[in-house]
DNA sequence: TTGATAGTGATTACCTTTTATCAATAGCTA
DNA sequence: TAGCTATTGATAAAAGGTAATCACTATCAA
């Protein structure tokens, strides 16, 4: 059977950061923000919440290469990222030009899926 | 004064590794295919060569997301990656659909670079 | 050929991120 | 409210990849 899942201001304020979020978020970024809702909570706990959230499809994983994986809202629908090499932020993009990506890839090469990263310095970092 | 460099059967055998390939490697494929040659090879001098190829411009480093470092020659020039799914070797594109892609950044971030790459299954691994 | 020393290989240590442990706490149902 | 048990938090420990150590080997200039 299923495990009951209880409600607690550990899983509500986790949940509440990834809401207000900008951009997808570090672990440790998902801690800091949530422990000024419960200063006791744990980095354990946001480990165990993220990956609750994620088997339950709330949330999902953002993968930038060489870098540990940050977590987003799976609500956002497709879009990509870019990450500032000044201050290692990443930052939601609005559109994608999937179109024509699929050619690249060689004769007999079955395309499901894509990526894409912009890096450079984000607006703050970029005056 | 720079350290003297000397010739080894072992950074020949790597080199040649590199060469020999058609897509990115990670540093244990390399050293297995290098065994081939220097059957006595240890992975630390792969590590090694890898580091003093990468400072001397002749390999560049390969990330793709979740995954650890691989390494390809650095006279290719500028191209993507496929990663396979079901195999997961990493294989190199031909050409690259950059334009258009700055357009994705909000107004005030100065894009510099990118990545793309692309998922699914390879020629193997599709029929 | 020889000697100084760069390079090697086996191993251990390391670093960072993530998971397991376990006693204590706190939701939730009856 | 009581009691069962999911959840928590502090900590230890795992996991994965990479770098450091060090005695030994092998390159190369003289």
């Amino acid at each position: 059977m299923a495990i009951e899942r209880r409600t607690t201001r550990q899983k509500e304020a986790i949940k509440s950061v990834l809401e207000d979020q900008d951009g997808p978020l570090l672990p440790d970024d998902i801690h800091r923000l949530a422990l000024k809702t419960v200063p006791s909570l744990g980095i354990a706990t946001v480990y165990r919440s993220l990956k609750n959230l994620q088997e339950e499809g709330q949330v999902c994983c953002v993968e930038i290469p060489g870098q540990p994986p940050r977590y987003e809202r799976a609500d956002k629908g497709h879009h990509h990222h870019f990450h500032c090499r000044n201050c290692g932020e990443v930052f939601d993009l609005q559109k994608c030009v999937a179109g024509g990506l699929k050619s690249l890839a060689p004769a007999g090469f079955k395309v499901t899926d894509h990526e894409i990263i912009l890096y450079g310095l984000c607006k703050s970092c970029a005056n």
